[in-house]
DNA sequence: ATGAATTTTCAGTAATTACTGAAAGTTCTG
DNA sequence: CAGAACTTTCAGTAATTACTGAAAATTCAT
């Protein structure tokens, strides 16, 4: 491995290991994601000097994640891994992966507590407070949804905008049926 | 506690846990976020059946995410905790504490591993890589900033209007300067 | 200053999580 | 279908992380 690569593995894991995933899980990760091509177990239980075993299981993780994909050789029966290469597409996989694993319970869990009748005072509070994290939470996804069914180029489009959307929709707001009323009191 | 509270409180643990966050620190903010008061550490510590100094430990970290107030109250020397109750502000401040921890030394080993001179073709491709991640990373985090500017009004109407943004852009395009050429074409 | 009330630190221990090697399982070839 | 090539499982152990209680430090009132 180059000093390059190595500096890349190093920092994944310790990254890793400050998300849930687990420092050789991470480390796995970041080593196919920057090779050329696709690597089988063997080759990375050596490279990071990790046992044939722990290999296989951080990469049953990765599978789970989605984040590695099995590929086959011909005539060769290993099994070999690679990452997309995409980096859009493995942010957009990490956050379906963390919606559907730590977001909907939660939304699940949320919605539990607020079907319960309040017993105390205490309870109407941590209600509110809950429904605000709810309703938060919901928003935010369902907007995530949304930019994920726009195509790349308006997204790109959108993101070089950045603020300068709040003038654009000023501007809109003037000339749609709502805001014409507006547009003419003003 | 309540059996309302008490679920919400499990569940912050279990989901601290999938994040680097520890699991009594998960559950002493879940506590203290839907209180309807400040709460001093005995309180917590007696509530959550921890130890005095686990609190003690617990707090202070929450203190570093700055997802917790140190507040006095009059004519008592304990120290009080409370948890700004807005939601979006919650979410803003994880979101800052996340880049300056995470993104941001990312951000400065992907740098310096591009500013190398790639030793081998392998070098090269994983240079590409971790320039698409770079350059990915750089836009969405540049586009935070740009959101966390916005006044609260534009960005809930432009999370309403959700991916009917796309048609905004494409009318837009149309009576910019640079749209204008494309329009005669079509 | 004294000491009471409170918070923090930290060394030791408990609990959890990660990792390994050996064995079992699977898949393919001849 | 024997056995070679490869992958997975899992019980045991190692490493890490979390938690506690005792002691030290701090803060404040008198």
């Amino acid at each position: 491995m180059s000093p390059l690569v190595r500096s890349f593995v190093a920092h994944f894991g310790e990254m890793g290991s400050r998300w849930g995933i687990n420092r050789t899980v991470g480390q796995i990760y970041a080593l196919i994601y920057v090779s050329s091509r696709a690597l089988h177990a063997d080759e990375i239980a050596e490279q990071l000097e990790f046992s044939r075993s722990n290999v296989s299981m951080g990469l049953k993780e990765l599978q789970a994640w989605r984040l590695v994909r099995l590929r086959h050789q011909a005539g060769d029966r290993r099994e070999y891994f690679d990452a997309p290469a995409d980096a859009w597409e493995v942010f957009r996989t990490l956050a379906e992966e963390r919606r559907r694993r730590e977001i909907e319970p939660t939304l699940t869990m949320l919605r539990n507590a607020l079907m319960e009748e309040a017993g105390s005072e205490e309870d109407r509070v941590a209600q509110e407070r809950m429904r605000d994290m709810h309703d938060l939470i919901e928003m935010l996804t369902t907007w995530f949804d949304d930019v994920q069914r726009m195509d790349a180029k308006t997204l790109a489009q959108l993101m070089r905008m950045g603020s300068k959307v709040q003038k654009l929709l000023e501007v809109a707001s003037k000339v749609t049926s709502l805001g014409s009323a507006k547009q003419a009191a003003e």
